[in-house]
RNA sequence: GGCUUUGUAGUUCAGUUGGUUAGAACGCCGCCCUGUCACGGCGGAGGUCGAGGGUUCGAGUCCCUUCAAAGUCGCCA
């Protein structure tokens, strides 16, 4: 086996194979590249060779040379090759229409056989059926796939659209630690034992939050990074351990300032990349509107479906779980999924109402119209006048279907009632992935109410600044105060947030007292940070994109893994590699560390 | 931590109420083939049915435990 490989001394590469076009015919050329198909044809063998750029067929003939021909047919997928040879032009009646480099072919007059391969566990083709679990085992060879060369080739030139957009604009790249200060609020760090201090720990950052604040305080006006953020928490579809933000911070500035950036950045990177106008201004919303018309901070404008609140309809009929959920604080609210009430049998409503308990609802409370023929799940409790009442509100008319939930709590209405929508597209399959709805969210509320600790905790962190007009109720009713904060969504997937930091330590400490944290507290944890305003701090706000999912929509991905090279599956582990995994003893005591059984 | 789905050849799958020697396609190997490009034709090899235990005369199929993967709720300042 190991004598049947060649040196690549003196064969160096002229061009690369999806490079080549007709015009360079009659040229003498060297390519290098893995073997992507062989197809023997008694005296002819034609060969596909593939590179990063794509591929190009080489042909062996036989009869003008007998040893190459029979080197030629010992070659078998994915061995890596050179070779020279001369661009010929193929026969009218022999060209392939759906290769870019199907009017020629390279006839071949060297061949060196650089390495040889054993069978791969699964072709490398587009298109594959293979589990994602077999794929990313093997990842190596899933990389080969064009699809995935194709992915991260286009995240390459992304990131790099993405550079020039924050160097033309007088952004400033530093980077900052990746071990850092651990922070127990918020996400879970992963923390890196220390050997030199015995029993403390580093912990990996989950964002560069506080160091690029410092970055403002020390006059670097505007920063940005692309940067490795590490959570330690479950993860999802569009959800890693492990992940990159371009992150950026600026001086001097208001919502209105890092928003305009914002918007400009995406015009700019979908516009070089994908040759995509994205309109601007972006269309904004504030948090409570999309809450109330979408069930979502993130809602997605591809399809309507908007939430209808009808308690008031219903206030007063006979369905009790209607009323009792008026009457206890919560309410009734409704989707019309306009035209479609065809489409969903009494079976499809059931799997919806499972659907729905999947996110804590109770149930579906829903009406029909088919040909003007009305049916509905709950007109035995009430009179002809409220059903009407019911239409008219919900603008419920032929063809449609009215789906309706009712809950105590209207967390639970609005966040059942907009995912449903969102399941509803999916089934109808009215969502496109080329399509790309922007909306900023604005105006987030301030705090979060905890109920299971009866606390207040920052909806977005500590240093968000909250909006001057709400400072008024920051004492008798906290859960009215909105933030300076904000996100980028698109087709219902969170790109990013940002927010104007507080800059004044006043304004700072009383936060601190907000949110629980004693004075000693917040000294022991962000003291640093503290100290650092009281020698003077410009306004500052800044915003972190997403990277990967960024990447994800742009390209038409379903999953984050299929935008990063080497990605870590649901129980953040790495099938390739195999981590996490034990380490030795030796390793542990010189941390100190024992492992509890 | 919870819920749902999945696990059978290298890969993707089929496998009936529990019943003979577990099948197909693609891939792989061999032979034939001078214009293929998802080449074609003929022949062949390839299986711990995720693992362990149980019920049974008999288990891929039923039960229990466990491992792995996907999605999701909780979680993600």
């Amino acid at each position: 086996m190991l004598n049947m490989t060649e040196t690549i001394n003196g064969l160096k590469r002229t061009n690369y194979c999806g490079d080549l076009r007709k015009d360079d015919f009659n040229k003498e050329i060297i390519l290098t590249g893995w073997v992507q198909r062989r197809r023997p044809l008694g005296g002819l063998i034609f060969i596909t060779l593939r590179d990063r750029t794509g591929i190009i067929q080489l042909v062996f003939n036989e009869e003008k040379n007998k040893t190459l021909f029979d080197k030629a047919y010992n070659l078998r997928n994915e061995f890596i090759i050179g070779v020279k040879g001369v661009v010929k032009l193929r026969e009218d009646n022999a060209k392939n229409d759906n290769m870019e480099t199907g009017d020629i072919e390279i006839e071949v007059s060297e061949l060196r056989v650089l390495s040889q391969a054993e069978n791969t566990p699964f072709e490398i083709l587009d298109n594959i059926t293979t589990s994602e679990e077999v794929r990313l085992k093997y990842r190596y060879l899933d990389l080969r796939r064009p699809e995935m060369q194709k992915n991260l080739i286009f995240r390459h030139n992304a990131v790099r659209a993405a550079r020039e957009f924050f160097y033309e604009n007088n952004f400033i790249e530093i980077d900052t630690p990746m071990l850092m200060k651990p922070t127990p609020e918020g996400a879970r760090d992963y923390l890196v034992p220390s050997r030199l201090h015995e029993g403390k720990f580093y912990a990996l950052p989950q964002s560069p939050q506080l160091y690029k604040q410092l970055l403002m305080l020390s006059g670097f006006d505007r920063y940005f990074q692309f940067a490795r953020c590490f959570r330690d928490e479950d993860l999802r579809a569009d959800r890693q351990p492990e992940f990159t933000q371009i992150d950026f911070e600026m001086s001097f500035v208001e919502v209105d300032d890092v928003l305009d950036i914002n918007q400009k950045f995406l015009q700019y990177l979908f516009k070089k990349t994908l040759n995509y106008d994205v309109e601007l201004p972006i269309q904004r919303m504030p948090y409570r509107e999309a809450m109330s018309r979408f069930g979502s901070d993130k809602p997605d404008l591809r399809f309507g479906f908007e939430i209808i609140d009808i308690s008031n309809n219903v206030a007063n009929c006979d369905f009790s779980v209607f009323t009792n959920a008026v009457s206890n604080g919560g309410s009734v609210r409704a989707i019309n999924v306009k035209g479609y009430a065809d489409k969903f049998s009494r079976k499809a409503i059931d799997s919806l109402t499972e659907f729905v308990r999947g996110i804590r609802a109770s149930g579906i409370a829903w009406c029909k119209n088919v040909n003007n023929e009305i049916s509905c799940s709950f007109n035995k409790f009430m009179n002809q006048e409220t059903l009407d009442d019911i239409y008219k509100q919900t603008n419920f008319e032929n063809g449609d279907l009215l789906l309706i939930i009712a809950d105590q709590k209207n967390s639970i209405v609005l966040s059942s009632l907009g995912a449903l929508r969102v399941e509803i597209a999916k089934r109808l399959e009215l969502v496109n992935k080329n399509e790309f709805k922007f909306v900023l969210i604005t105006e987030f509320p301030f705090l979060d109410f905890d109920e299971e600790n009866n606390e207040y905790v920052a909806m977005h962190h500590p240093f968000t600044s909250p909006m001057i007009e709400d400072l008024e109720y920051i004492e008798t009713d906290p859960s009215r105060v909105r933030a300076k904060a904000y996100d980028v969504v698109l087709n219902g997937v969170e790109l990013g947030s940002g927010s104007i930091r507080i800059s004044n330590p006043e304004l700072q400490s009383k936060m601190f007292d907000l949110i629980g944290l004693t004075k000693e507290d917040a000294n022991e944890k962000f003291g640093f940070l503290i100290d650092a305003f009281k020698y003077g701090a410009p306004p500052h706000g800044g915003f972190a994109f997403g990277v990967d999912r960024l990447m994800m929509l742009m390209v038409g991905a379903t999953s984050l893994r299929d935008v990063i090279a080497f990605p870590k599956v649901q129980n953040a582990s790495e099938l390739m590699t195999n981590s996490p995994t034990n380490v030795d003893n030796l390793q542990l005591n010189e941390l100190n560390i024992s492992i509890k059984k």
